[in-house]
DNA sequence: CATTGTGAAGCGTTTCACAGCC
DNA sequence: GGCTGTGAAACGCTTCACAATG
């Protein structure tokens, strides 16, 4: 399921290179991941490749877009119009992709009017309008930890039935709202862990184990020619 | 794994409101998890809790930090200066969680100069200079998916071992570099899947199917008391 | 007797391997 | 001949269930 977002970048990126089909080990090796799962995903699509021949990429591309329901755009309301919030709201990339940024709000008043990205800043009390008023589903809490909480419940009182949350806090939610998380911080560590093992390790200064590292973990395979 | 970061974050919390014991039961619904599988987790550090009692919260948070590296700081660098580079360069939060910024380059020579977050914006040509005098291991690339890939390539040429990659580009780095991506795109595409089933569902559109939603996937539980 | 620690079952995902097809 | 589609095996993670124990 996360990997349809990713075989829709390649699949985007080699139409505009004028490739017109593509076999599953090709997508593969684009993709970072292994050609059997490729196919057993594109499988459950009901779209159909060519045997001998692969995948007609404009077909793909329009099958997963259906799929991930990207044929039209999901307006999305910023919580928070702090650093991160600004940054979101300043990366075109956003709406290119077809979640133009529909409104940015803030609890602080002096935040209030300034404009990110072509969007005016607005105060929260004014987010369940926009929610309505935009038909917004999708909202992004880049708040601080202190106020994640809140924002999340304004939200889904608003009317909003998909959050992603860039706070460091577990949310919750209705279990009916659908809600991904991006901790920076947890990344990090995880990084951190494995540049402790690798310290240690070498120096056999801790002995055996530690948590598993299957393999190549999260780790893109080089895909060059 | 990527659970003891959030383990982590939540019985420091504990401790910060003098809590200085706790049940899998409880520490599992604060993260929102199953008790089992918290446990299960703590087994695998050797730490050990008291039968009928719970867990020493001082003594968790003494062995988390310890398995996940975090009993020295480790310093970053920061490639690319545009929104997202400013942005992370600004938030406080990293420096505060062991992760101080140990420069930020660019290849713009009109961004080299400028403050951002107290540190200075350099050239990349500065890069293996920073790596080295600093001690640097961990690169944050937060440049435009074009230059991400060349970002990569000098990160890891200047020595370092773990990146965090937010450009929506499947890196292609040696294998022994662990590389872990924070991709934007792939969360809102997959809450956009979420909508769009939930719209045609409710409308009975398409027939039955689609991929796999078991149970209440990523989704965070109500956690309050 | 509340709670941990853990075998064993359950389950979803990944990979293999090959039949089927163009 | 090359590549897809897919049963079936392999694997790893999650959950159950309960014996062990402070």
């Amino acid at each position: 399921m996360a990997r349809l977002p990713v075989y829709l970048r390649i699949l985007v990126e080699q139409a505009d290179e004028e490739v017109d089909s593509i076999s599953s080990d090709r997508l593969a090796e684009l993709a970072g991941v292994n050609a059997a799962k490729v196919r057993k995903d594109l499988s459950y699509l009901g779209s159909y490749g060519t045997r001998g021949v692969g995948y007609e990429v404009a077909y793909l591309v329009y099958q997963i877009r259906r799929e991930l329901g990207l044929t039209h755009d999901w307006p999305v309301v910023i919580v928070g119009a702090g650093n991160l919030g600004q940054a979101l709201a300043g990366y075109g990339g956003f709406g290119e992709r077809g979640f133009p940024v529909a409104g940015i709000v803030d609890v602080d008043p002096a935040k209030v009017g300034s404009v990110l990205g072509g969007v005016r800043v607005r105060h929260i009390d004014e987010l369940s309008q926009i929610v309505q008023s935009r038909r917004v589903n999708i909202g992004v809490i880049a708040t601080p930890s202190a106020g994640a909480q809140d924002a999340a419940e304004r939200l889904v009182r608003a009317g909003v039935t998909s959050i992603l949350n860039f706070a460091p806090v577990v949310l919750s939610v209705p279990r009916s709202i659908e809600v991904r998380k991006v901790d920076l911080a947890v990344e990090l560590q995880i990084l951190s862990y494995h540049e402790q093992r690798r310290a240690t390790q070498s120096t056999g200064l801790r002995s055996v184990g530690g948590l598993g590292t299957p393999g190549a973990t999260a780790t893109s395979r080089p895909a060059s020619a």
